[in-house]
DNA sequence: AACACGTACAACCGCAACAGT
DNA sequence: TACTGTTGCGGTTGTACGTGT
């Protein structure tokens, strides 16, 4: 036996939201918040899956999106974030605020990876695309991007749940997420406050790029 | 007008991570 | 520690819409 479905697929709508169901949903969360998408749609009288409700909320309906194209900037600092990230879409949405990490996804592969290739660039790698023979001629030649959050002095806060050698730091912390910002007080927080750089905001000059 | 093709994006699926017991 | 249920993520698909012929 394997594990149960998600939900009961024979009696869940698929396919397009309406209206009516956007308009549950969208009651539903304003009056009870969000959390609980298992039962949520029971609950709002929705015949759809938990995974759904949250897809759309998440994506579509939430009141605080950015909706329209994507500006020059943010068009940049996806690329960047890729560059370091990969296809971790939702560490960069977590940098775009009002931006999603499927609308991200999608807008890299219908327009980022388009530009780049178009420009000689291999959107998987961030590299030229003849650099395979660059490699051929220095086999040693070792162009591994790595990340890793900048240290910080010990501090004694208990709170905060070690990531890797770097204890100090809350997990979204070492990441630079934007959402962390004002809900924790670990070591990278304070000292960002007051530098005024963060980690992946692109300020800093350990990982400026041209 | 009708069709083919390309593009954009909403939505689905499967899996891994996480939390609770 | 092992197990189970839930959530979140990333890859992929489906389809509406625009454009060219």
């Amino acid at each position: 036996m394997g594990r149960s479905p998600c939900c009961e697929k024979a009696h869940t709508n698929k396919g397009a939201w309406t209206k009516e169901e956007d308009h549950r949903l969208i009651s539903y969360i304003r009056a009870h918040g969000e959390g609980c998408w298992r039962s949520l749609p029971k609950a709002a009288g929705l015949l759809r899956c938990g995974k759904s409700c949250r897809l759309r909320w998440i994506n579509y309906l939430r009141p605080d999106l950015k909706r329209g194209n994507f500006s020059l900037e943010e068009d940049q600092l996806i690329i960047k974030l890729h560059r370091l990230l990969g296809n971790k879409w939702s560490l960069i949405a977590g940098r775009l605020p009002g931006r999603t990490d499927n609308e991200i996804k999608n807008y890299w592969n219908t327009h980022i990876r388009r530009k780049l290739l178009s420009r000689g660039i291999d959107p998987a790698t961030h590299r030229p695309l003849n650099d395979d023979k660059v490699l051929e001629r220095c086999p040693d030649l070792n162009l591994e991007l790595t990340i890793s959050p900048p240290r910080q002095p010990q501090s004694d806060q208990h709170h905060l749940k070690p990531v890797g050698r770097n204890s100090n730091l809350c997990f979204a912390c070492s990441l630079g997420l934007q959402n962390s910002k004002g809900h924790c007080s670990c070591a990278l927080n304070t000292a960002n406050a007051a530098s005024g750089h963060d980690f992946l905001a692109l300020k800093t000059s350990v990982l400026e790029m041209k």
